[in-house]
RNA sequence: GCCGCCUUAGCUCAGUAGGUUAGAGCGCUAGAUUGUGGAUCUAGAGGUCCCCCGUUCGAGCCGGGGAGGCGGUA
């Protein structure tokens, strides 16, 4: 295992690239989608099933995981790939973010974050080194450095003091993090939606040098056109010869736009989650399948989506366990939803390796304003 | 047959010294959800307050009669 992670860029077509990062446990081909399994599990799906979606690379959480089962718990079972049964890469969140939106009377110092647990109450500490630590346990491929995130719209003074915090704690994660072959660190740039201050984010990382950058605090509150307009410039502040990751987006049509503008990598949980609450995407855009127009409805989601819930199943079965909280619901919402993204991502890859990105692109958009196929 | 209790939204029920437009939970119809609390939030539709008569300026509420339900009893 002392093979270094490295990202080969093959081609890039107008913004949008497409490469491989290849790493001990397997390559993660770019374009992206990370499905998210949190808590060692990606909800309703098995291991295998993620796989067969086309998922190369799954994301697990520290602040989750070392609140239950405890990141030293899951070192001794072999670490976080043996115990929950994904061979392939994972990359971990560094908890920052959970702690801005779960945590409790969180405290936030210049050394880190004390906060109180969401399932007990109790007490815990986050820093850089201890988040490093957490991600060693786990033993983590792509590993994340610890950094807040704060929500918009917030005052461009205070998002200036975040993201000088989070360039700390950067090189704090860098230095705690040391040399580990076979293994990443990426930094995380912040600065809201002020311009001048993910420029200097972007230099602050630089120069203290990581495997890949993630744009962080997009998605947040701010609205597509905004997060657009920090994309149309962020990724090209970013060195081009490494893996570019936008955490926590999104809708199909954030990330075809993310991936327009540069981005390589991205995670959300809005498929899984959707997927649980009957929300389905597809080529035509959202299907709420709990709605009422389903429940006579023979025919599949999506005629020419090769997933079990589409191949197998009418709109009337999903609408119907789904209105019963059976849990075969989410399993095939999930399924479809998590296979829907990775078609998207292997249609984007395909293109930019061709030179068409903007003719599928162009597609894509036109599918999706056709709208879902007509009630019966 | 007699006695008691009950009848308010699709369901289970609140609601009176008699006072604008009668409420809740669930359900229903929709919406939100972006580095996951299988979580949560938002909005909407829906009523002959069992029926009739009366008292009153005014009745879901008070009086009389009737209907239906539950229980007890002969």
């Amino acid at each position: 295992m002392t093979q270094r992670v490295a990202f080969e860029l093959m081609a890039t077509d107008g913004g949008a690239r497409t490469g491989v990062i290849s790493t001990p446990r397997g390559t993660i081909r770019t374009p992206a989608f990370m499905p998210v399994g949190t808590v060692a599990t990606v909800k309703a799906m098995l291991p295998e099933s993620v796989a067969a979606t086309g998922a190369d690379i799954l994301l697990g959480n520290t602040y989750h995981l070392m609140l239950r089962p405890g990141a030293e718990r899951i070192a001794g079972l072999g670490g976080l790939h043996e115990f929950m049964n994904w061979p392939g890469p994972i990359l971990t969140d560094s908890g920052g973010f959970q702690v801005m939106s779960l945590a409790g009377l969180r405290k936030l110092t210049e050394k880190g974050v004390t906060f109180r647990s969401h399932i007990d109450g109790s007490r815990h500490e986050l820093t850089p080194e201890r988040s490093m630590e957490i991600q060693r346990l786990l033993g983590s491929d792509i590993v994340m450095c610890f950094d807040e995130c704060p929500a918009l719209p917030a005052e461009e003074t205070t998002v200036a003091e975040s993201m000088r915090l989070s360039m700390r704690w950067a090189q704090r994660s860098r230095d705690a993090f040391g040399d580990r072959p076979g293994h990443a660190l990426f930094g995380i740039m912040q600065g809201g939606v002020t311009r001048d201050l993910r420029a200097q984010s972007a230099d602050a990382l630089t120069s203290i040098g990581f495997d890949g950058y993630a744009i962080g605090g997009l998605a947040v509150g701010e609205g597509q056109a905004a997060m657009f307009g920090v994309l149309d410039y962020a990724p090209g502040m970013l060195p081009a010869d490494k893996p570019r990751y936008l955490m926590g987006v999104g809708k199909p049509d954030d990330i075809v736009g993310a991936v327009k503008r540069g981005v390589d990598m991205m995670d959300c949980v809005l498929p899984s989650r959707s997927g649980r609450t009957g929300q389905a995407w597809t080529r035509r855009g959202q299907v709420n399948l709990k709605n009422a127009r389903h429940a006579d409805d023979p025919r599949p989601l999506d005629e020419d989506c090769t997933c079990p819930a589409c191949r197998g199943y009418s709109r009337a079965y999903l609408h119907h366990v789904m209105r019963a909280g059976e849990m075969i619901s989410g399993m095939l919402l999930t399924w479809h939803n998590l296979h829907y993204y990775q078609q998207i991502m292997a249609g984007m890859r395909a293109a930019i390796a061709e030179g068409r990105f903007a003719a599928w692109e162009a597609d894509f958009h036109a599918t999706r304003a056709a709208g879902d196929i007509a009630p019966l």
